[in-house]
RNA sequence: GGAGGGGUGGCAGAGUGGUCUAAUGCGGCGGUCUUGAAAACCGCUGUGGGCUGACGCUCACCGGGGGUUCGAAUCCCUCCCCCUCCGCCA
């Protein structure tokens, strides 16, 4: 969430910023201000009354511990009709605080000011491209046909499993899947510099608030119930990304300054309500509820968020060149920004068979953000204050669509896929063959 | 699921209604002494909020929330977490 304070002295800076998003959420911000006054009347209020209480019981131990019982009972009397108005005063000074943090909580992260100013999507400006688009002698399948022919995904099944949009992977797909995974894993661990770690699948709605899922994008998500205790519902969720546990491991920690930066690889599904979500009637792999992503996650100081930023994207492209495939890199504009990211560079990789360029990564830096909806902080050396790191988390990458780029532009005339060769160790083959 | 035991500062650990402004020990930081170090001794050593131009003043926090009381780490209710044993289980 946003810092009361920035709020309270650049009003009209914040107001500017959020206005840049084209949502609307400048138009919140007085509510916000004028429930913050009111807390801190009340607060100061019930302070000055408490010191007062505080003073007055003491005398009053003192009075008892003497004998003078009479003075001791006027004494109590009135400390009691201050007791009253506190529990008044504290009430109104909760209630402000609470109605403050909600509407504070539904506030999206300010852009970063080297953010393009833009309305949506086609305003996206392009940073850079990576190789071409593959060409090919022969007609190109798409990947459903792909999967289909070499029996790498079991559309059918997997529906009659799970419903529309859940995967079967079947041999080879299965195979070349896990072997994604292994590959990314080992790519950022050895090479990258990121500590490799594995999460829970399921967390706490506490994790979701913290990377900014909750509140207000509670319906995209799949809630947990243990059994038949209905009480349970909605405590637990399953991850939509390996960044709801992962950014959330140091929460309401104080690290110290030499822990920074720290840098986290994660391999986990990821689920996907999609209400209301187009496309997800057809077939395909491109819009799925579960899916496979390897995430990273840093925390670092704020003087080097941008420039962990930077490095992270490169971390995420290298996947894309490694396994031979065209991308381009682009920089989301200040209308299509996620919620907490103050800046986001995607990552779009080309899909012959499909014609389109598929989003396979996302990095965001989202400066102090959800750290300070987590209350994560490291102690700067210099004068031991506490401050709010930035933190960062991108794909690295996401697989459905990652596998999809890899069979459309690697397939060969006679139907069987050629295996990049940083994967050939990983899957065991050159090639995957067609289906007998 | 059943039974029991716990949750207090960076750590260990006392405190069961009134100088708790939380003992004591360890660790950490600074100082004295020393050529240097150790030892010894002295001092400091949590987080968040409010008020103030500032020096400062003040409030809250002993797992979370609520209650009793003039006053709560301490009593009551409730929730969470951890540990031990039993049961079930990959």
């Amino acid at each position: 969430m946003l810092d009361m304070k920035l709020l309270r002295e650049r009003t009209e800076f914040v107001r500017e910023r959020l206005a840049t998003r084209n949502a609307g959420d400048e138009a919140r911000v007085s509510e916000v201000l004028a429930l913050d006054e009111s807390r801190r009347a009340a607060l100061a209020e019930a302070e000055q009354l408490k010191a007062r209480r505080n003073s007055t019981s003491k005398e009053i131990g003192g009075l008892i511990a003497q004998k003078r019982l009479d003075e001791a009972e006027a004494k109590k009397a009135e400390v009691r009709a201050l007791g009253d108005r506190i529990t008044e005063l504290d009430k109104t000074a909760a209630h402000s605080e609470v109605a403050r943090d909600s509407l504070l909580m539904m506030i999206p992260n300010l852009p970063h000011a080297s953010v393009a100013l833009g309305k949506d999507a086609a305003d996206n400006p392009e940073i850079r491209v990576h190789g071409q688009k593959a060409s090919f002698e022969f007609t190109p399948y798409n990947h459903v046909e792909l999967c289909e022919r070499l029996k790498l995904i079991d559309f059918a099944r997997g529906a009659k499993l799970s419903g529309s949009g859940f995967l079967l992977y079947t041999g080879w797909g299965a195979r070349l899947e896990r072997a994604l995974i292994n590959f990314l894993l080992d790519l950022h661990q050895r090479e990258h510099g990121y500590t490799e770690v594995a999460p829970p699948y399921i967390v706490g709605e506490h994790c979701m608030i913290g990377v900014g899922q909750f509140p207000k994008f509670r319906d995209q998500a799949y809630a947990v119930q243990e059994g038949l205790d209905t009480s349970t519902m909605g405590k637990l969720y399953l991850v939509p990304t390996a960044e709801a546990p992962v950014a959330n491991i140091h929460r309401e920690e104080i690290l110290t300054e030499k822990q920074l930066p720290v840098r986290y690889c994660a391999y986990s599904p990821c689920f996907r309500a999609e209400a209301g979500a187009a496309g997800l009637g057809t077939r395909g792999m491109i819009r799925v509820h579960q899916f496979d992503k390897v995430e990273l996650i840093k925390v670092v100081h704020p003087d080097q968020g941008y420039e962990e930023l930077e490095k992270m994207v490169h971390n995420a492209e290298t996947v894309l060149q490694r396994l031979g495939l065209h991308y381009r890199v682009i920089n989301l504009c200040t209308g299509d920004m996620g919620f907490a990211a103050a800046k986001t560079y995607d990552i779009e990789v080309w899909a012959p068979g499909q014609g389109t360029y598929l989003e396979v990564s996302s990095c965001s830096n989202c400066e102090d953000y959800q750290s300070r909806r987590m209350n994560l902080r490291f102690k700067r050396e210099s004068d031991g204050q506490n401050l709010f790191p930035h933190l960062l988390n991108g794909s690295g990458t996401a697989l459905a669509r990652l596998f999809v780029a890899l069979v459309e532009t690697h397939q060969q005339a006679d139907g069987s896929i050629q295996v990049p060769e940083p994967l050939r160790p990983y899957l065991g083959t050159d090639v995957i063959p067609l289906a007998s």
